[in-house]
DNA sequence: CTTGACTCTGAACTGCACTCCAGATTGTAT
DNA sequence: ATACAATCTGGAGTGCAGTTCAGAGTCAAG
């Protein structure tokens, strides 16, 4: 597989998937002939790794670092062990945060959706994008 | 209180309070006869939750946006509604990520904890920085 | 053997979220 | 009155995470 069908599965650009090479998060590409970079599955997976880390609000040279981890695993010892502490921490942290962010703006929404009965029952639409959608077909 | 005394409570400096000005997510201060910037308690928690949804991983403009539902609330009508309901849906889905990331974390450092025990039971110990930690003392 | 799609490299450019700086002004303590 | 800290503005600079570009090379199909 050539970068572009990489770059296709990944949704990733083909420079993307270069930046990340100079960047250490992927092993040098093996190199076809004329010095076209040809990658396995395995990077697919490595990539869609990336991109979730990424997504979770880890820097790419945190991502470096996870990738690290777990490459060695079990040949990890104390300083590893602080490291998955540490982030373990963070992590649970921010899903404490996100938990209360999410039944506040469930509480807002749901005040949303009683205002919006509300003037429907009583014809007193005062959002002009409703009226809008609406038009004469009511 | 002025601007020093906000970036002091607050763990931002002045520059960044500034910046935030610049950028619409705090109302223009208030001025002093020599326009010193002016500031009320509500700005303090009006900053903290910047830096909280920040934390989350919200950029700049998207804590604008929240900002803006979580004043206009009731006054909301569909358009804020589907706004709502997509920022619920991108946390939950920030939600599911993180938990899963949790408990894969856990699962590692188990797998590390009990390497370490191993390697205490049979004086076995591999990592450099656990021995030199250690030291003579054990 | 030429055309067109794909790839290569290095360097410049972008947007974000600040930070740093210069030079000027304001406020306070002695 | 004067020193000194804090503040002001506008603009330049920083680190991150890429994107864009120019010019050259590669490769499959006709």
């Amino acid at each position: 597989m050539q970068i572009g069908e990489v770059a296709k599965r990944t949704t990733l650009t083909v420079d993307a998937i270069r930046f990340y090479e100079k960047r250490k998060l992927l092993p040098k590409a093996v190199r076809s002939a004329g010095r076209f970079r040809l990658y396995g599955d395995g990077t697919i997976e490595r990539l869609r790794f990336i991109q979730q880390m990424q997504g979770l609000g880890f820097s790419l040279r945190e991502v470096g670092e996870l990738i690290q981890l777990r490459e060695r695993k079990v040949d990890a010892c104390e300083s590893v062990k602080q490291l998955l502490t540490a982030k373990l921490i963070g992590i649970r942290a921010k899903l404490q945060e996100l938990r209360h962010l999410e039944s506040e703006l469930e509480t807002d929404l749901r005040k949303c959706n009683r205002e919006l009965n509300h003037r429907r029952r009583h014809a007193a639409h005062a959002c002009p994008v409703l009226e809008e959608a609406a038009g004469v077909s009511r």
